[in-house]
DNA sequence: ACAATTATAAAATGTATATTTTAAAATGAG
DNA sequence: CTCATTTTAAAATATACATTTTATAATTGT
């Protein structure tokens, strides 16, 4: 029969991946990738297929790779609301000052929509931080599972946002002392919808409780 | 003399604005924008430059008109709470179903740093939101400024993140659920950083000592 | 009205790009 | 060993693109 692939398709995918988080899909040119992985072009039609089927399939890789990873291993910790803080940090702490984007916001931007290129992926990613969020939240205290999908969304939302002002270039430190804050503010109880003139409990703050 | 512009330079620029909006830098070509301002090539490179002259003329446009007006029909309002809610809820409803991307956070993603093409305006559009947030806590409370800067960088975060979703297309009714509780959450008076131990705390929410 | 100046339009240019084709090298089952 | 099959590499192709050039039309101060 034939001869055997030479290159590991992992280390290709992860090569490519990095290319597409720094620069986006229509920044990467088939030369770059090239370059990335150290493949010819050949190479990568041959196994791959076109560009797309490469970002697909990276896209794919993203998910299983970077996503579960980040999700065990700070979510795997005994103390969600801890994991939930390490988790966010993580972000900021990454190589390459924020220029690795993340390939979901990076996706979901370039390419809006779900029937798009991207959109099946980054819909898995989301859905898989999603479970996870709603996971760690129901370990830190009972809710019923409308305030826990909320709760869930809302992390999701802080967690799009903050990878936004990092790929900008937003202050670190500024960001990074808003994520104590808002990871506890999302774990506390709820206050149930009141029938008005609650504006006045603004002044009222658990912390000034708990003191 | 010579004869003068007949075009107007807003309305190109505005029509050039939803090109970018919807496709971003890299989506849009010469021909892209020649169809979506009635302009020929010609007139483009006469009157604005090139494509990355169009683009900064764009993002600036862009801070000039939907930022300020944004900021100013919403917060302009006496409540400031209903305001920022009223902000937060008016991007759901935006025409296109969120294909019309926020021009700051498609940029940032597409273009990361301080120092790139559209670095420096989109900074100035997230100076203009963190200010005018800034603006509005104050008026809900009396606040030190540190305290003020957080929660303005809170907002802006928040409002990115959402503006991620919308564009993926998320569900709307799902995103409109949170705005409610997160704005009052960001706005409520923060707790004072506490020496540990402060877990227990989360079982107590604001909810249950207004109630 | 005239002429200088600019707007506009269309063709031309050169480069970058994705993909296909062609050719050579390598591999492994029989 | 051998040959069918595949990998790899490089050249070839065609298209899309940003920009420049060229040519024509319009307009305004004198």
């Amino acid at each position: 029969m034939a001869r055997t692939q030479e290159f590991d398709e992992g280390e290709a995918l992860t090569a490519a991946m990095h290319a597409f988080r720094k620069f986006g899909y229509a920044g990467v040119s088939i030369k770059t990738l090239e370059a990335e992985t150290g493949l010819s072009s050949g190479s990568i039609y041959n196994s791959f297929g076109g560009k797309e089927d490469v970002y697909q399939r990276v896209l794919a890789h993203y998910n299983e790779t970077v996503v579960t990873k980040r999700i065990s291993v700070h979510l795997g910790k005994s103390d969600p609301v801890e994991g939930l803080i390490s988790l966010f940090e993580s972000l900021l702490d990454e190589p390459g000052h924020g220029a690795f984007g993340c390939l979901l916001t990076n996706s979901a931007v370039e390419f809006s929509g779900q029937d798009s290129l991207a959109g099946a992926s980054v819909r898995t990613g989301f859905d898989m931080f999603l479970s996870a969020f709603r996971g760690a939240l129901l370990r830190v205290q009972e809710m019923d599972a409308q305030s826990a999908d909320l709760k869930a969304l809302r992390l999701l939302i802080y967690y799009q946002g903050l990878l936004v002002l990092i790929r900008h270039g937003q202050d670190k430190f500024a960001l990074k002392s808003t994520i104590d804050t808002e990871i506890k503010s999302i774990c506390q109880r709820q206050s149930k919808s009141e029938p008005k003139g609650s504006a006045k409990c603004y002044h009222f703050g658990v912390g000034m409780i708990a003191a």
